[in-house]
DNA sequence: AATGATTGCAACCGCCATCGC
DNA sequence: AGCGATGGCGGTTGCAATCAT
């Protein structure tokens, strides 16, 4: 919202605040064309006023059509629990093994739903309704572990294969999770459905590439379904800003990229 | 209905790791 | 090996929307 209060100003050259519409589009153009990495060159090449930076975290956080929209759901929300309880505040890596949420996302709904929770001022007894009487599960909450390589390591190795895989370790429930994540396969035409069986059981010889290609199509979809909204506001935060950038990938998908079954984007 | 508090979330900042020269 | 450029990550901020009083 290039809005009173100095959002939307040019600093060295630079934009900064809420991105618009037109913004997006130009960004999901140069992404469409070019790939994505290189965020520095965004600016030259995209005619954008935005640093490298702030490209990519709109790319990563917001534009990026493989991202789940809507809600947190139950089963999401015992995996960020369980999975900061493993590795702390590593958000990245608890986003890693959630197809579609980014560590933003998660970061924030932790904060806002989590954090408090051990705060005294907050009672218990009097759980905000928009918070929907979040569980008072004290879940135990280690400390963020030591940032070290072999720690790095790890975790990587635990990521999406460890989560798809026969449970391992006594503790560890989330394999349990995902046959419960039916939007994933509601999302996905039939010709993905197999792509995604094949990421939920375990095939840890598929590529992560081709798992994202496999949730894109299925997407599209779901851009389908709610992409009937308004398009009228000029800014792209909110509702319906992100609509307006899905017509706009949608747009870019159709008319310059060789599609796909589901009519995803490759790139 | 008005107002203050809370929540949700997009976006920025600073630090650090990695990469290429 | 050293250095600058770039990208990734976690923490923080600011504002709009929503809720409670």
């Amino acid at each position: 919202m290039a809005g009173p209060l100095g959002w939307g100003i040019v600093e060295a050259g630079w934009r900064k605040g809420p991105w618009t519409a037109e913004e997006d589009k130009l960004l999901i153009e140069y992404v469409s064309t070019h790939g994505e990495g290189r965020w520095n060159s965004v600016a030259r090449l995209a005619g954008l006023r935005r640093n490298g930076k702030s490209c990519r975290l709109r790319w990563v956080n917001y534009l990026r059509p493989d991202l789940k929209r809507g809600q947190i759901t139950p089963h999401e929300e015992n995996i960020i629990l369980e999975l900061h309880a493993r590795w702390g505040n590593r958000w990245s890596t608890i986003a890693r093994s959630l197809p579609g949420r980014t560590d933003n996302e998660i970061k924030n709904y932790w904060r806002t739903h989590f954090k408090k929770a051990g705060k005294p001022s907050q009672s218990p007894e009097k759980p905000k309704s928009r918070a929907q009487s979040r569980q008072q599960q004290e879940k135990k909450k280690q400390p963020p572990p030591q940032r070290q390589q072999q720690e790095r390591q790890q975790q990587q190795q635990f990521d999406m294969k460890k989560i798809m895989s026969p449970v391992e370790e006594g503790d560890y429930r989330l394999p349990s999770m995902v046959p419960s994540r039916p939007e994933m396969v509601f999302l996905c035409p039939p010709s993905e459905e197999q792509v995604l069986y094949s990421m939920i059981h375990g095939d840890s010889s598929m590529p992560e590439a081709s798992s994202e290609e496999g949730l894109w199509g299925g997407l599209w979809d779901f851009y389908d379904l709610h992409a009937d909204l308004d398009y009228s506001n000029t800014c792209a935060t909110g509702k319906a800003g992100q609509n307006q950038v899905i017509q706009s990938i949608r747009d870019i998908s159709t008319n310059s990229l060789p599609s796909k079954d589901g009519g995803g984007l490759i790139f």
